[in-house]
DNA sequence: CAAAAAATATGATAAATGTCATATTTTAAT
DNA sequence: ATTAAAATATGACATTTATCATATTTTTTG
């Protein structure tokens, strides 16, 4: 396991706003942690007291509806970190994570990150306008979710993926989702997001290999995605 | 117009965390303005460059989506504080801002909060705790939308309503709201919000007077919210 | 006060989406 | 390799919701 002096992670979040020495001292405390795909980091009403931050994989925090149904409301990847807004309110969970593919996360216990939250105004800033530019999306999410048809959620969430995942070697999204999951994305029924996966594959918008997605026309998908 | 040190909205939003020093200095700075119904307080996309503290007054913040219809994403009230992202940030606001009362509002120049959060741990962490919690808020909100029939956020909404603005001496909820207000709060068409308000009054969940609301039954109400 | 404009209301219909049943394919387990 | 289980796919149908038309009521304006 990496020191997070040395770890470049870091700089993809806020913890690279921490000076060598607050390194070292949460480098002490931390844990390290290998979590296979399906399993679940963390439950809706756990207690997390620490920040979890992903060297590795990909994990989904979704929440449960009344009607039963999983609704995904982020995707969290390497050098993301989890767990903050729990953390500086002081409460349990709002959301619940599961690993997508296998992942390795370090742990950061709740104590050495308030301490570093009190004395370092940079580190504060930093987590503070990383929730600030999260308050944003969320608002965008929600104008979408309100006013969007499931088909240009869907268009929008390929390109999404395509965005924050990128591509593999061939060419498909660098992320398997199962079917479901597209489903608690976009916020539709399972049996909706496979007929219209379907019906861009026949209009050759993407195609589809297994859990495979490649984007074949990008400038369509946008438009689909705002009801031209 | 108060001096902020001895104005009492404070108390309600995160300036309670500054010092008498602070917020003498801001009050010398700081403007007031009156807002009429139906004004715009900024634009979407609209420079902010401060921060308004509402010492009267409701407003709305909303979005326009691709489809040319507004969602209202937040519903701003007195002793609330507006535009601390957009600052945060250093971006032009993501909402748009309109008065659904007469309000007064003062407004903080962007340099004088920014002072602050760079000199006052106390503040920062104040405004990082509320954003915390707007955050977990703007979750269960996608959540709501991905999730819930339009008839289940009507439900969800009357009681929210009622929970952020109570009653008034006649036992309506003490805010009034157009139906296409009700119908961009909740995503979705005016004429489907008529006539779910319609439904619910003729089940008297509800009684309605004009853009008076009584809210009649709100264990059903609750339910209905639920699915159940 | 009268006329015009805006907001509210309601019906008819179309489109979107969910639900249930069932078939097929893929993956996992023995 | 074979069977069982899970995921994906598709059809039929019901329900929800949007859209358009139009009527009625309320508010605003001159």
């Amino acid at each position: 396991m990496d020191k997070c002096e040395q770890c470049i992670i870091r700089q993809f979040n806020s913890l690279k706003a921490l000076t060598r020495d607050e390194l070292v001292r949460i480098s002490d405390c931390k844990t390290f942690k290998t979590i296979k795909k399906g399993e679940v980091l963390f439950e809706e009403g756990q207690r997390i007291d620490g920040v979890y931050c992903i060297k590795k994989g990909v994990c989904k925090l979704s929440k449960i509806s009344d009607n039963g149904r999983d609704q995904i409301v982020h995707l969290v990847k390497r050098g993301d970190l989890l767990g903050e807004r729990s953390l500086i309110n002081n409460e349990v969970s709002n959301l619940k994570a599961t690993a997508l593919n296998e992942m390795q996360v370090c742990f950061i216990p709740k104590v050495e990150i308030i301490n570093d939250l009190k004395k370092n105004p940079n580190f504060t800033m930093d987590v503070l306008k990383n929730m600030a530019l999260s308050l944003k999306a969320s608002d965008n999410v929600i104008v979408d979710m309100a006013q969007k048809t499931v088909k240009q959620r869907l268009a929008l969430m390929l390109l999404y993926l395509e965005e924050k995942f990128q591509f593999r070697e061939n060419g498909s999204l660098n992320i398997y989702l199962s079917r479901e999951d597209v489903a608690s994305i976009i916020g539709t029924a399972t049996e909706s997001a496979i007929r219209l996966l379907a019906e861009f594959k026949k209009k050759e918008l993407i195609n589809l290999k297994g859990k495979e997605i490649f984007l074949l026309n990008k400038t369509s998908l946008k438009q689909i995605s705002e009801g031209l």
